[in-house]
RNA sequence: GGAGGGAUGGGUGAGCGGUUAAUACCACCAGUCUGUAAAUCUGGCGCCCGGAAGGGCUACGCAGGUUCGAAUCCUGCUCCCUCCA
């Protein structure tokens, strides 16, 4: 079978290539092509959201072709509305320098850099003049960004729109024709940026990009799309705990759609794990945990993979003390002689405020060296070495000034 | 330029002079259970004091005002939306 005849390429994690019988042919003409892809330096942590289309850039670039990554630095300042509206700040050169890198370190992680070529938008629209930004805006008709859904229903119900936004599709459009792209990438949200790049490409009498739309991951919480903002992600610069963690706290119902969203397990396998989650033949928990393993495997190595499973099973299911407990500094005699217990929870951190210790504390979630404490009391009962534990996953080793 | 509508706690969104720290849902937190940090069920969810009963403070875009009393009424301001031009 020929690389590019591989199913796994143009079927798993793919939601729609448009179109995908040109893109077949640019792939059997075995012709190196240019993927592009874009990224705003605005909010630079990369999720696995981000991941699955990262993984199919990968598997274009271990068949020989080239990625252009391109640093939005004029789009970030408007911000994609593909989503909700919310003006940006603008950022400062030093900032969204900043945030490039920190971006890139994390793509990284998953992209061939050696196969990577990096362009700045402010190259080209460093020296865009209005005459450019007219002759750019022309090509265009409102009715044509609002045949676009997140615009029509924002139009719809009384939402902003800004007009730098309608501006964003027709930069992210004209990066394609600067670097002259035979693909782009993006989730299916982009769709329609990235048709608006393949338009404007054909007007400039080029070869129309591809578009590989790949499908939007649904986050931790099992229904809505993973971001950053709505907080149900799991970043790829996370420490091996947090991700083996947060991937055990899944739905189970996501565990086939991220196996086959972010792994390489084989097909059939795959579809084996699905059925056996469904029909409850095996413990949902078991797959979970190969899940969380890879996972961390992936973006840290093995060892950290399997440390954070030791640990999982360790404090989670044994409910066992982890191995790194903060120490909290207890403040001194006369001042712990006029303070609660409540206080000292919330001095150490455990809680955010004192009235939510005491809540903790009501709620039975508070144990002074492993014994449930069953009200509030004088912080002096407090050992220099014990050791305070408030809900499941806080803990804190008292040390004495 | 004109007319009308709106701004409420992390989000959506009730309340429209006192009984409202403010309904409901979501999110979140805890407990419970379980084979999971899944699901379920139960409870909690502004800050501070108090063992508790309770008390104090801050809060409904911003600034004033009316009133014994305002998220609720009035005035001005800021921002948003719709329609007309």
């Amino acid at each position: 079978m020929n690389p590019w005849e591989d199913p796994k390429l143009l079927k798993r994690g793919v939601a729609d290539i448009i179109s995908e019988a040109e893109f077949a042919a640019l792939l059997k003409a075995g012709k190196p092509l240019r993927l592009k892809m874009g990224f705003d330096p605005s909010a630079p942590d990369i999720h696995l959201g981000h991941v699955v289309g990262l993984r199919k850039l990968r598997q274009m670039q271990d068949l020989g072709h080239k990625l252009i990554l391109i640093v939005g630095d004029w789009t970030a300042q408007i911000g994609d509305p593909s989503g909700r509206s919310a003006t940006r700040p603008m950022l400062t050169a030093a900032q969204v320098k900043a945030n490039a890198e920190t971006y890139m370190a994390q793509f990284f992680t998953v992209v061939d850099r050696s196969k990577t070529e990096v362009r700045w938008q402010s190259e080209w629209f460093g020296k865009f003049s209005l005459e450019d930004v007219l002759r750019l805006t022309s090509k265009f008709t409102v009715a044509q960004f609002l045949a676009r859904e997140d615009f029509a229903k924002r139009y719809g119900s009384d939402q902003p729109i800004a007009i730098t936004e309608l501006l964003y599709p027709l930069l992210q459009a004209y990066d394609s024709v600067m670097i002259e792209a035979d693909v782009e990438f993006g989730g299916t949200d982009q769709k329609f940026n990235l048709l608006v790049g393949r338009d404007l490409q054909g007007m400039s009498g080029q070869r129309p990009q591809q578009c590989f739309l790949v499908p939007i991951l649904t986050g931790t919480d099992g229904t809505k799309k993973m971001s950053k903002s709505l907080g149900n992600y799991i970043g790829v610069a996370e420490a091996p705990e947090e991700i083996y963690g947060k991937a055990m706290s899944l739905p189970d119902n996501l565990i086939g759609l991220y196996f086959e969203l972010l792994t390489d397990i084989p097909d059939e396998e795959l579809a084996n794990i699905r059925q056996a989650v469904q029909g409850g033949s095996v413990n949902p928990m078991e797959f979970k945990k190969r899940l969380a393993r890879d996972l961390v495997a992936q973006f840290h190595d093995k060892d950290a993979a399997e440390a954070a499973e030791a640990g999982f099973e360790r404090t989670v299911q044994r409910k066992e003390l982890p191995d790194d407990i903060p120490t909290f500094v207890l403040p001194s005699k006369d001042e712990l002689a006029n303070m609660k217990i409540s206080h000292v929870i919330a001095a150490a951190g455990l809680a955010p405020s004192v009235g939510q210790a005491r809540r903790l504390i009501e709620q039975g979630a508070v144990e002074v060296d492993g014994a449930r404490l069953e009200s509030d009391g004088p912080a002096e009962s407090l050992k220099a070495s014990g050791l305070l534990k408030a809900g499941k996953r806080k803990f804190v080793r008292l040390a004495a000034k």
